[in-house]
RNA sequence: GCCCCGGCGGUGUAGCCCGGUCUAUCAUCCGGGCCUGUCGAGCCCGGGACCCGGGUUCAAAUCCCGGCCGGGGCGCCA
């Protein structure tokens, strides 16, 4: 390896110790007789310091030359000394730049001045070596990481369904098309049908964390047109009470670890993460309009809630909250009926975004070729779907968790943009 | 797709309402100089911009029209 130690390795107990640093040019500060170095890793930041008296020379008339955020290696001694940042600093012997740096950097990455979010989006690269970014995408790690550990904790597997499917659909939000050879195909809205596919195939608990696509033109600040799903289906439950409770207790365990192990991220963010308390309230539909109509939201009954009522809802409850017993035509023909009227579906709010929904799934043959019918959709176009309801398939239901609402309500980010590497939305396409 | 707001150096901005005195403000930045303890270093000198097209006018960063792009809101979104 090109160095041995990270920038937050250098600590003052090291002191008389010979280190070797890479890292980015993060600033210098010439003073004539002495200069000082940043340099910047992906750990942290550590001083350079180079005291004319010494330093080689050709290392001193080197570090005023630096471009910054040109990629450098040094090597020198660690030194404690109160006067430095953290206590301790590294007097350099040798000093090599592998990488020079362009003036005029598209932003500033040490942060002083700050650049709109489309400025950073054209510069994503320079503005993930800022340190909110940073914070974001280390959370997220911390996140994915949480729901791997809980849904394998509790025998659910890993599967990757494909991302390349045929025209048939279940309808609803606009797809994506590719050219596939001779056959018309989309990119995948969801795994939703090929999950299910997989209770058939006997595996009872699966679980995907992958891409969706969906074509729709929306334009907010909570949409993207490419966005992770965290999927489970399960099988063998009573009802959707037994999936509902996977993803509450799914939820509280991530925030938990977030709390845990990213103390320094929640802070360079600014916020407090709140303990979440299981159960989480649960609403019927029915209930939501009442208690939205108290508060001067009318929605009619079947409708899906507008934008207003979901922040409403964000206003009244502090907490996650679950609606269920959605009504019929709100739900796709996948979706367990409890009666003539409503669903075994339900959502979960919060901080007036929908961060997941979920249901009973119908596992019925003939019930559920009834209800593709009943929505305008030809029994046909699924045939290999409807194939494996034929010989045994379990009573069994799921979710699909967006990843990325749930990183806005964690990290305080109010644009979806920002927990995202590089976000794909009406407009974006590049980087 | 609709509504509101906006687009000025590499970045973030002041100026626009009420056209001229704008050879356009400030910070950061970039280049040069001074400085041996900086930590948003300081000081001195220099550099760099009015989104595009059309119109009104003696005169447009400023007013009008169109386009493109962006922000927010809404819609759309199993």
């Amino acid at each position: 390896m090109l160095k041995d130690t990270q920038a937050a390795e250098v600590t003052p107990d090291r002191d008389g110790e010979e280190v070797t640093l890479a890292g980015w040019v993060h600033e210098i500060r010439d003073l004539g007789g002495i200069k000082f170095l940043l340099l910047r890793d992906r750990s942290g930041i550590v001083q350079i310091t180079c005291p004319r008296q010494k330093v080689p020379e050709e290392v001193f008339e080197k570090v005023p030359k630096l471009k910054k955020e040109s990629v450098i290696r040094v090597r020198g001694t660690v030194q404690a000394n109160e006067q430095a940042p953290g206590g301790v600093e590294v007097i350099p012997e040798e000093l090599e730049v592998l990488s020079e740096s362009e003036t005029h950097l598209p932003l500033d990455p040490t942060g002083k001045v700050d650049a709109d979010l489309d400025t950073r989006l054209d510069a994503r690269v320079l503005d993930l070596r800022r340190e909110e970014p940073r914070a974001v995408f280390r959370i997220r790690d911390v996140v994915t990481t949480a729901i791997r550990e809980f849904l394998e904790d509790r025998g659910f597997i890993e599967v990757h369904t494909p991302k390349i499917i045929a025209s048939a659909t279940e309808g609803g939000t606009e797809l994506f098309p590719v050219v596939y050879f001779e056959q018309d195909a989309y990119l995948a809205q969801s795994p939703q049908l090929y999950k299910q596919m997989l209770m058939a195939a006997g595996f009872e608990r699966v679980y995907e964390i992958g891409p969706i696509f969906r074509a729709e033109e929306h334009n907010t600040r909570r949409h993207l047109n490419e966005a992770i799903s965290v999927d489970i289906e399960m099988s063998f439950i009573e009802s959707e009470e037994d999936v509902m409770r996977v993803l509450e207790e799914l939820l509280a365990h991530v925030f938990r670890r977030v709390t845990e192990e990213c103390e320094e991220e929640l802070k360079t963010l600014d916020v407090e993460l709140p303990e979440l308390e299981t159960p989480f309230e649960r609403l019927t539909y029915e209930e939501t309009l009442d208690l939205l109509s108290e508060h001067g939201v009318e929605v009619e009954w079947g409708e899906d809630l507008p934008t207003e009522a979901e922040r409403k809802l964000g206003e009244i409850f502090d907490e996650p909250i679950f609606i269920t017993e959605w009504p019929r035509e709100t739900r796709p023909f996948y979706t367990m009926a409890k009666d003539d009227e409503v669903t075994r579906a339900f959502d979960l709010m919060y901080q007036g975004l929908e961060l997941a929904s979920g249901a009973q799934r119908e596992h019925r043959y003939e019930i559920l070729v009834n209800q593709i019918k009943e929505q305008g959709l030809n029994p046909d176009d699924f045939k290999h779907y409807l194939e494996a309801f034929k010989y045994g398939m379990p009573p069994h239901g799921g979710w699909g968790l967006g990843l990325e609402r749930t990183l806005m309500t964690i990290t305080g980010m109010e644009n979806i943009r920002e927990v995202t590497l590089f976000p794909r939305d009406r407009k974006r396409l590049h980087p």
